[in-house]
Order: structure tokens, then sequence, then C-alpha cells
DNA sequence: GATGAATGAGGGTTCATTCAT
DNA sequence: TATGAATGAACCCTCATTCAT
């Protein structure tokens, strides 16, 4: 391994630590309430070290936020790999609650800009619109060929990102209703079961 | 009207008015990034002002918390003033739409508190227990009757919860995936029909 | 006096102590090299205190120089007070040294805009223009009636600036050329009656 | 050329640069206003690089400062190639004034140092002790010999200084009077004949 | 020589709160 | 009561400088 390399990968391992701590932090205060000390602390540096890594604590935010959604976006529509609406809308669901429950604060984060009204997002918003319609399409597709009941695809898609995202984001009351304490696991697999059987009878597919 | 009388009316309007204002900026910015002097400007108070009628930001955060929770907590769980399942569901599905299109505000400050981690909720989360356990008892008893499918009755109640409170807490998603400009007026009669079939058919409620 | 009254004036002398402060700290140091610190502690008061007055440095710095320029700007110009170029010209160069050497720092304030290219001044400018050409025109009449020998009027303005403001922006080059100390007086009377007879003898109007 | 030559000529190259940078941006934001960084980026280096070939920037600012009074020292004061004082002072003015618009930066470089009270320059005045008196015997000559009329030489010095620097340190506001822009071009010859004409009057020199 | 990184001090500004009046 | 003023802490960020490499 080169100087330049090992330069490049010390670099990037700080760059790692700043985003990670920049994602904790903005998703449990906030931009506003999250404060640059917070940040640098939970990423290992000092304050000016931070302002040498970021420019701006707003730019930094942005540029977190689109980093998640962009990681992250394959997992917001309904994907069209297989024919099966079945299998397409139980993947979608385990793969949305497994991300929910292992990155929570990424969710989160996520949550905390919508609920603000998402004047950073918005901006690039136009992008996701393309991929609503081609899941809309889909699943108008199954219900013309008679696979599943007459939903709204709209609401429909709504309605399982409310349910898997409810697992991240209000995980504290997850945790109350589930009489589960801090630092107990939660139960992936029953949950998984529970809302795939919720969406799947909720389109008439499930036939138990 | 006495002089007295007329002094706590006055005294209460402001405390009216405070509470209205913390309300607002609590759930878009959070008990961090809000900030007093926001709260004093939007309640059409000066900042000393302020702190004549609330003694610390913190006080005016859980006491504001404390009170939507209260003024809100009929509409938590399923009632049991009807023995029909499908009235029960309806109607608590209903209620909790309408009211998340009307206060959003209000549930995304309750929001913002459980992603948090609840901190300061949780030290009166115990005086809801009675409430979800009653729920879940209900529950059992219609699944018992053959009334409804075999459900679980805490992840059912998290279902719904989830789902209604969705249209508050991200809003302008819904507005992104419904294509509503923010002062275009959400279709509320919509999203109750909605999504009540969706839980009526996920428990085997509806016959269509 | 009433109370309201006492509170202005109060208030008032707050104002003024930070106007002094910012005059003498802007005047040797400049806009960016002037801390809101040092102009703080020179009024006697703390940083944030200062800002309970002022809102920013930038604004404050504004607000000095033009009030410096509206106190000013009486001496700015040739009055036409007299119809006697020897009185006018003398009165104005007696005037200006005895500002210059009363309030060296004033001077050096506006000297330091301008060195620095005026980018906040020349957004007041337009108000001068008329100084600058009913001076000329003065100067024009006085030249054509053959009261004075024909000197270019705009420069001949300008020269005089030149020579009665050096005494306060190179206050410390005059003490030494004088072989004064800091605490050793200028001999104002000397130096009106040298630079006086050096403008009029310029222009034709003394006969020594 | 060798190699250790061609070297010596590179670093030379840099600390022309620098001094160029230094030159800008000390004139136009003295000494605590400039930033070593501007200084840096104007010079074509980056900061470490920077304190690679200086130490301080208190230090950049005296070796700055005596650099352009040693270059420019010989402009300083009349010098005594002639014997005629016409020629003499014609000389001077024309120098001076050429110098003052074609390196403005220079001399308001000095003039801000004597405005913040000369703390640095004072410190090497004494040099400059000798060459005033030697301009001021020289104008007693002339004064005895009935040359020139009875003027004060050392006020004589330090008008002629005054007037000639103005066009430097006062650019903007000499543009403005002249109703010049910024990329216009200074009439140099018209302000040096005006000049040059004013200060041979004011001594009794000039028969127009 | 030159670069990335680090640091401690200080920049301007706003914060929540308190205290006179 | 409610306002002007004050304060100490903290805010985000930039400074000049140094030190490895």
């Amino acid at each position: 391994m080169t100087a330049n390399a090992k330069l490049l990968d010390r670099r990037q391992k700080i760059h790692l630590a700043i985003r990670d701590a920049a994602i904790e932090e903005f998703a449990s205060k906030g931009l506003d309430g999250a404060s640059t000390q917070a940040i640098a602390r939970r990423a290992g540096l000092s304050k000016p070290q931070l302002h040498y890594y970021i420019s701006t604590k707003e730019e930094l935010y942005e540029k977190t936020l689109l980093f998640i959604i962009n990681e992250w976006s394959d997992q917001f529509f309904l994907s069209s790999v297989s024919d099966d609406p079945k299998t397409v809308i139980s993947e979608y669901i385990a793969t949305k609650i497994r991300h929910a429950l292992a990155q929570p604060q990424v969710c989160r984060l996520f949550a905390n800009e919508v609920a603000r009204g998402a004047p950073i997002l918005r901006r690039h918003w136009s992008a996701s619109r393309e991929g609503v319609e081609r899941a809309a399409e889909l699943m108008r597709g199954w219900i013309e060929a008679g696979k599943i009941k007459a939903v709204d695809p709209y609401l429909f898609q709504m309605e399982m990102w409310a349910v898997t995202q409810h697992f991240a984001d209000y995980e504290a009351q997850v945790r109350f209703m589930l009489d589960l304490d801090d630092d107990q696991p939660i139960d992936e697999e029953r949950i998984i079961t529970d809302v795939t059987a919720l969406f799947l009878r909720a389109c008439g597919l499930d036939n138990s």
C-alpha cells in the first residue's frame, strides 16, 4: 500500500466517522438542535478539526441527507424483479423492516427532515417521481390482471412505508408496546411476518 | 365579571398563546432546536415576559407534551363503546386520521419526542400500560369469538397507529406522493376510506 | 425628569459610548481589523451586551460612517456665505484644520474607508455631487470676475482637502516632522496660517 | 545557470509574489484585518507553505513596510541634484505623483501604518531625520538667496507630501471628484501640471 | 520543499435566563 | 406587570501557527 493510498484511507475513515456522527446527532436533534461540538466529539475530533473536513453545518446536513437517500433509494419503491406480487410485496416489507431495525437513526434523520417540511429534500424529490409512478404502474398491472384486489396504488405504497418505517421512527414506543427494555432485541422475524401478512391480506393475497 | 376573573381570563389567554407557540416550535425544531425567542415572538410576547409565565424551556416542553397526550389520550387506544369490531376499528381510524390532518404539529411534536428516545415521555408511560392492555384484551375477545382473524393485538395496534400517524408526521411526503402543493387540501375522506378498508380486510372484516 | 426620560438618557449615553468606541477602533484598525471585543471593552460593555444595542459589526460600521459624514458635511465644501474668495477659502481651511486636529480619528475613519475603495461610502456619494459642483461653480465665478487666478476648481478643492486632512491622517508623521512628542500639542495657529497663505498665494490672493 | 542559481531564482520569485500579495492585503485591510490565508492565496501558496517562507504575520508586515520605504526613500525628500528650486520642486512633485498613481497600494500601506500611529515605522524614523533636515536646509538656502518666498520649510515639505500622496490614498475620492469610473485612467499630466503650478506659485516661482 | 492535519485562541453572534425597575 | 438591561455559556466558524510526513 502506497503512502498516498494510506492517506486516502485515513481521510476516508475520518469522513466516515463524521458521517456517522452527523447521522446520529441530526437524527435525534434535528438540524437546528444538533451542535457541531457534539458531532465533532462523537467523531473523535476537535471542533476546528471538524471544520477542516467540512465547511458548514448546513452543508454537512445536506450531504448526509443526500448520502442516505442515495444509499437507501433502492428500497424506496416496489421493485419489479419478480412478476409475482406476493414476492414483490413480501420482499419490500422484509427489506424495509430489516433496514428500519438495523439503522433506525438513518430512518429518523429522514423522518425529521420530512417533519420539518422537507426544505432540503424537496429540492431533490423530482428524482423520485419516476419510482413512485413505476411502482404505481406495476400495481395497476396486477389489479387489471386480477392478481390483487383493487387498492389505491399511491396510498398502498404510503401505507407500507408508514408501517415499516414506524419500527425505526417510533422505536421507543415499539419497545414500550412490546414491553422491551432498551437493551433487549426486537424480534425482527415476528414483525416481518406480521406486517407482511397484514399487507398481503389487505390486497387479497393471503389465504390464511 | 369581576376584575379578578378578568385577570384570570387574560392570563389564560396568554398561556394558551404560549402553548400554541410552543407546539409549533417544538414540533418543527425539537426541544434543542427551538428557541424561546421564537416561541415568545410567536406568542406575541417579549422574551423576559415569556419567562414571567414559564420557568424554563425544558419545563415548557414537558408541560406542552403532557398537555397534548392528555388531550389526545382518548384517541390512543381502541375504545370499547361498541361491541362491534368493525365499528370500533373504523371509528378509531377515522378519528385518528382526522386528528392527524387537523393538528399535524401536535402529532409531530409527539413523534419528535419518541424519535429522541422519549426521555420525558417514558416517565409518564406507565399510565398508558392499561390502555394498551385493555385494547389487547378487547381484540383477544374478538378473536376468540371468531369475529376477526387471529392478529397480534399489540402489533395490530401499532400498525394502525403507524398508518394514521403517517399523514401528520410525513405530511410533506404525502403531498409529494399525491402530487399536491402545500396549499392544496388533502382529501381526508379518500384516506379514511382507504385506510379503514385496509385494516378491515387485514382482520377479515371486509367482504369486498 | 421623568423615569422615561432618564431611561432614554441612559440609553443615549451608551449609544454615544459605543459610537465613540467604534470611531476609535475602526479608525485605527479598519472594518476587518476592528474587533467587537475591543469596541465593547472601550465602551465599557460586555460583548453580548454590545449586541443588545447593535446588530452587527458591519451595520455599526456603516452607521458610524454615515454619522460622521453627516455631522461633518458642512465642512466638506467651500461655503458661499461670503462673496469674498479670500474669506471663503480662509475659513474653509481654518475650519477643516481645526477639525482635523480636534478629531483626527473621525478623519482617519473616513480616510480608511476611502483607502479601501469606499465600498460603503460610494453608495451615499451621489448626495455630495451637488456640493462639489456648487463649489466649482463658485470658483469659476471668481475666476471669470478676475478675483482669483485660473485654477482647476476640482483639483483645487482636492488640494485643499488633501493638505488640511493630512494633519489628521498623518498626525504621527506630522509630529515627527515637527519634532513633537505624542503628548505635545500641535501648534494649530501656525499650521492654519501657513496653509492658508499657501492656498491664497496659489490663487493669487496673497500680496505678501 | 547552475542548479543552485535556479533554486535561488525560484525562491526569489516566491518571495516577490509574497511581497506583492502582502502589500495588496495590508494596504486595503491593515495589519489586523489582513489574513495570511488571503496573502497566501494571492501569492499562489498554501497557508503552511507561506509559513515556510515567512515566520509571522507581524514580521511579514514589518519587512514589507521596511522594503517599501527603502525602495521609496529617494522620493521622500527634495533632492539637491540641481541648484534650481523650480527644477527641484517640479521634479519632486512629478516623481511623487507618478509613483502615487502607479503604486497606490504602496502609498496606502504607508498611510495605514502612519494612521495607526506608526508603531512599527517610528522605530526606523531616526534614519529619516537627516533627510528632512537636509531638505529644510536646502530651502532655507533658497530663501536666504531670495530665490523663493519665505515659507516654512517643514510645513512646505509636508504640504507637498500631502497633496501628492492624496492621489493614492484617496484614489476612490479622486475618481468621484473627477467623475471617473474605476476602470477609466486618471489624467496624470493634468494633475502634475496643476499641482506643480500650485506649489511654484505658493513659493513665488510661477510667473503665470 | 510542500502537503495534510492539528490546535488553541479568538472571531462575531445568539442563547436561556435573571434582575432591576 | 412588563420592560430594558445584563450575563455567562454556548453557538458556528476562522484565525495564525505548528508539526508530522
